[in-house]
DNA sequence: TGTATCGGATACGCCAATGCATCCGACTCA
DNA sequence: TGAGTCGGATGCATTGGCGTATCCGATACA
């Protein structure tokens, strides 16, 4: 362990990731000038290029931050599915809850994703976290169901898929146009049918479909 | 009319779309230089100036080719209904066609979701666009679960934005990691029991949900 | 066939952002 | 408390893309 500072740079390295969040939200990854990320966070270009080599590195940290807490977050659900509502609305409920701090991050991840898309070093980094998430997000679901008394007909990590593909596509259209689709609309509406279509109860025979 | 020549300025411009679709597909708006545009499809900056005031006004013109495509598209997809299978299967496997060219499609217009977002003036056009497109999907699907002797217990708009959110979302997915999930796998997986939950015997009464 | 006009090419100036090299101040440890 | 090292600030050079002003060739009409 080296003799000189060692508490400052971990807060800089946070303020600078807190304030590129922002900024990139704002304009986009390229449009975003290292100047502002830096001003917002009350530093300097020197700083900046202290902590990080190049904007892009910049990029990957803040998703590689978000992921964690994302994944973490999921994970707390998954916890607190006892002290739950324990009814299929109950679990919608969960799932359909999106606050308003979503948005900025909806704006990072999704360029996020273009850009993995794009570079398949990227793309395999993405596909880790994604794997991760369902995994959380199949626990979530086959959990919450067990209590409630249903059991899935589907693969679970298939419609973990299906859950995030509707959440991000959802959140696409209420973004655009915030008045006409509230965030979690398309949850509140469908889910219960569509789980409903996708389980039976856990002792009796399957539903007619 | 001006006696000069007015047949070359259309091609050029339609060239100048088609290469901005790959060069924007291939780096994203704003890392795409104007100049690689314009070499590959066999101009000069100077071609290019002529015929577009900015990069910006390039991107609008090739989200609203892109657009009337699209909902041409849709449209004769329903005009094609009554020579295609019938069934509900057949309505699921239009729906889940996507052809290879969608992925450069997808990548810009994926950028100009984020694009509109973020402008509002974009977003009323991107506002505008979509709902003509759910229009005909409400057509489509209403029509076609007609002659399949169905009809729908949800708003026919609403679940158009669900089966939007789930094709953009399930494509982000599968560009991400295309041997993990095909395109269009999503729908084939899920559109059979989602479709029949949301909808009951023309002449029937209401399934058990 | 000549000519006027349109479309595209060429060349230039401009600007903004990146990233580096260097300097100074702050903090920790002995 | 002092000295050495770490972190952040400052200033600069480079890059490259954008947009404009001007020039040249091609084309349609008289």
């Amino acid at each position: 362990m080296p003799r000189g500072v060692t508490k400052r740079r971990p807060r800089t390295r946070a303020a600078l990731l807190a304030a590129a969040l922002e900024v990139f939200a704002e304009h986009g990854f390229h449009a975003a000038p290292i100047e502002q990320i830096c001003e917002r966070a009350g530093f300097t270009r020197g700083a900046f290029y202290s902590n990080f080599s190049s904007k892009e590195e910049l990029f990957l940290a803040l998703f590689d931050e978000h992921s964690e807490r994302v994944v973490a977050r999921i994970t707390t659900l998954v916890d607190s599915i006892s002290t739950e509502n324990l009814t299929l609305q109950g679990l919608v409920e969960v799932l359909a809850d999106i606050e308003p701090a979503e948005r900025d991050w909806y704006l990072v991840t999704t360029e996020f994703t273009l850009y993995a898309i794009r570079d398949p070093q990227a793309g395999w980094a993405l596909a880790q976290h994604d794997a991760r998430l369902r995994a959380e997000i199949a626990r979530c679901l086959t959990e919450h169901l067990a209590r409630a008394g249903r059991t899935l007909t589907v693969d679970a990590d298939e419609l973990a898929r299906l859950l995030i593909a509707i959440r991000e596509g959802g959140l696409a259209q209420s973004y655009v146009e915030p008045e006409q689709l509230p965030p979690g609309q398309l949850e509140r509406r469908f889910l219960v049918p569509l789980l409903t279509a996708l389980t039976r109860e856990r002792t009796g025979r399957p539903e007619p479909v």
